[in-house]
RNA sequence: GGGUCGUUAACUCAGUCGGUAGAGUAUCUGCCUUUUAAGCAGAGAGUCGCGCGUUCAAGUCGCGCACGACCCA
């Protein structure tokens, strides 16, 4: 326990003092009968000034400001909805009561009674005629001007955060708002939302370290999943012909403003369509999501200009390579040179890498961060796309592409490959690939690939990270500002 | 993993060349019945992130550690 500081010391003796003249400090007998949005809104209606004739309201919620005039005081309360002034005048509420509110603090949470007024400086403000404690609160708020700036007292009291920064909340909303539009579109295409394990006896679906854990029971090593894509491809073999799941992914790797080890990703399959239909479908539902949310498809991120209006670019690696980062066609056409290149640039490769790895490279370091307005990046190499369907003239690339917005990668996505035989070869191949330092050494998926021997229908499907889509309609800087509890190293115990 | 910056009252921040720890908000006391960053007068509030070192003397200089931010890998 902490040591108690004054300021402390001295809510818990006003707490004391309330509880003294009779005060339930946590009361649960108040219920109010208006939310304070409703309350301003219903004011509107009935348009010019009040005069406190009108009928009362019951509001409950948390003061957060107080200008206190001896036998009366205005304060502000802020609930869920809003915030409204409220004004307690002695004489209106009784001594008794005035002198139950001249112990109520900054932070605490009161119901108050009355109708509406204007004051002279035109606030619409309650006319408390009731005040009630509801809830005491023994810590100080942060100042009223600054509010709470300091990033990890942010993260790590979230619950501070909401209450004083409202904007933060408005951030969690948006990323509410948008996960539900997410679910609305693809329901109203006939989509099926599933769930499928978190747990997963191997880790597969993607190239990423897992978390590690132990069923007691079966004492076996499972792993937090690092993708859901293997399961999701199961249930097309199933019969299911449109599935898709929003949840938790878990990577046991590096934080950073765009990395959090849980992150929230959307998958969706759809049997019969290619990637081809899926970059339909997403500038459409991105630029329908951007509009219901930010009410526009020309935003504003981090100070730059964004135009999600569609058709979105689109550019197959090589024409990127070429378009935006000026490599020449005869270039990315000769192995030999273009690896000179990727040197040039200060790319360290180790030799098993192909092609399509040095191409990859040059693209992840040239091009991507110039990717500003939505495009599509088409033709991935197969050899860094194991999942991947092989393109009909070219089986060098695959049929898949990645979105970018803002330099960063939004989506990924690909026409699947269905051929088990194929599948088989490309997953052995990634085995006997791995790198010797990593700790956790993929293992080939017998029960998918047999899934697959049954026969999986031509599919697409599509992953697309919900937090830096978040990040994009909500103009913030780090994934931390759109997860609500963010992963931080454990407090230090001498603070 | 490397580099840069930061950590001072509950919050937001000052603190000069190394010489008694400062302000605003919040809190407490008094005055104040239409204020809104209310006002006026007064008061209390600090392990200067932690540790070691240099020095007569360290918030300040050096080293190490913790946590955080940004950049790089």
């Amino acid at each position: 326990m902490e040591e108690l500081n004054q300021v402390l010391l001295q809510r818990r003796q006003k707490a004391q003092e309330l509880a003294d003249l009779g005060v339930d400090l946590y009361a649960n007998d108040y219920r109010p009968s208006c939310a304070i949005r409703d309350v301003l809104a219903k004011a509107e209606e009935r348009g010019d000034s009040h005069q406190g004739d009108g009928p009362e309201y019951a509001i409950a919620g948390r003061i957060m400001t107080v200008r206190n005039f001896g036998k009366a005081a205005f304060l502000h309360l802020q609930d869920a909805s809003g915030r409204i002034q409220v004004y307690v005048k002695r004489d209106e509420v009784g001594d008794e009561a005035y002198a139950i509110f001249k112990k109520l603090d900054i932070g605490d949470i009161a119901g108050f009674k009355g109708p509406l007024f204007t004051t002279k400086t035109g606030e619409l403000s309650i006319a408390a005629t009731v005040v009630k404690p509801i809830t005491k609160s023994l810590r100080p708020l942060p100042e009223k001007f600054h509010g709470l700036t300091d990033v990890e007292t942010r993260y790590r009291q979230r619950y501070v955060d909401l209450i004083v920064n409202p904007e933060v909340k408005d951030t969690f909303k948006k990323r509410v708002e948008i996960i539900r539009l997410v679910r609305d579109y693809l329901n109203n295409r006939g989509f099926m939302e599933v769930e499928t394990p978190m747990m997963h006896p191997i880790a597969g679906g993607a190239t990423a370290k897992p978390f590690q854990t132990h069923h007691n029971a079966l004492d076996m090593t499972l792993y937090l999943r690092i993708a859901p894509e293997l399961y999701l491809k199961r249930l097309l073999v199933g019969g299911f012909e449109r599935v898709f799941e929003i949840n938790r992914n878990f990577r046991n790797e590096g934080l950073s403003t765009r990395h959090n080890p849980e992150f929230t990703m959307l998958e969706f399959y759809q049997a019969y369509a290619t990637y081809h239909d899926l970059m339909d479908l997403t500038e459409e539902m991105i630029s329908w999501i951007a509009a219901e949310v930010v009410g526009t498809t020309l935003i504003t991120y981090q100070g730059q200009e964004v135009d999600l209006t569609p058709p979105w670019r689109r550019y197959t690696m090589d024409e990127a390579l070429t378009a935006v980062a000026g490599i020449p066609i005869d270039v990315l056409a000769d192995p030999v040179r273009l690896r000179q290149t990727a040197m040039d640039h200060g790319i360290s490769l180790d030799a098993s890498a192909g092609h399509g790895k040095v191409k990859t490279e040059l693209f992840e370091l040239l091009v991507e961060e110039k990717l500003i307005d939505p495009t599509f990046i088409t033709a991935y190499p197969t050899e860094i796309s194991p999942l991947a369907r092989r393109n009909q003239d070219d089986p060098t690339v695959t049929d898949r592409f990645e979105l970018f917005i803002t330099g960063r990668e939004i989506a990924n996505a690909f026409s699947e490959l269905n051929d088990p035989i194929d599948q088989r070869q490309r997953m052995e191949k990634q085995i006997a690939n791995r790198g010797d330092d990593e700790e956790i050494f993929p293992e080939l998926d017998a029960d998918f690939l047999r899934a697959l021997e049954y026969g999986m229908p031509p599919a697409a499907g599509q992953g697309i990270g919900i937090d830096r889509l978040t990040m994009l309609l909500t103009d913030s800087p780090s994934i931390r500002d759109v997860i609500l509890f963010p992963h931080l190293r454990p407090e230090s115990t001498n603070s």
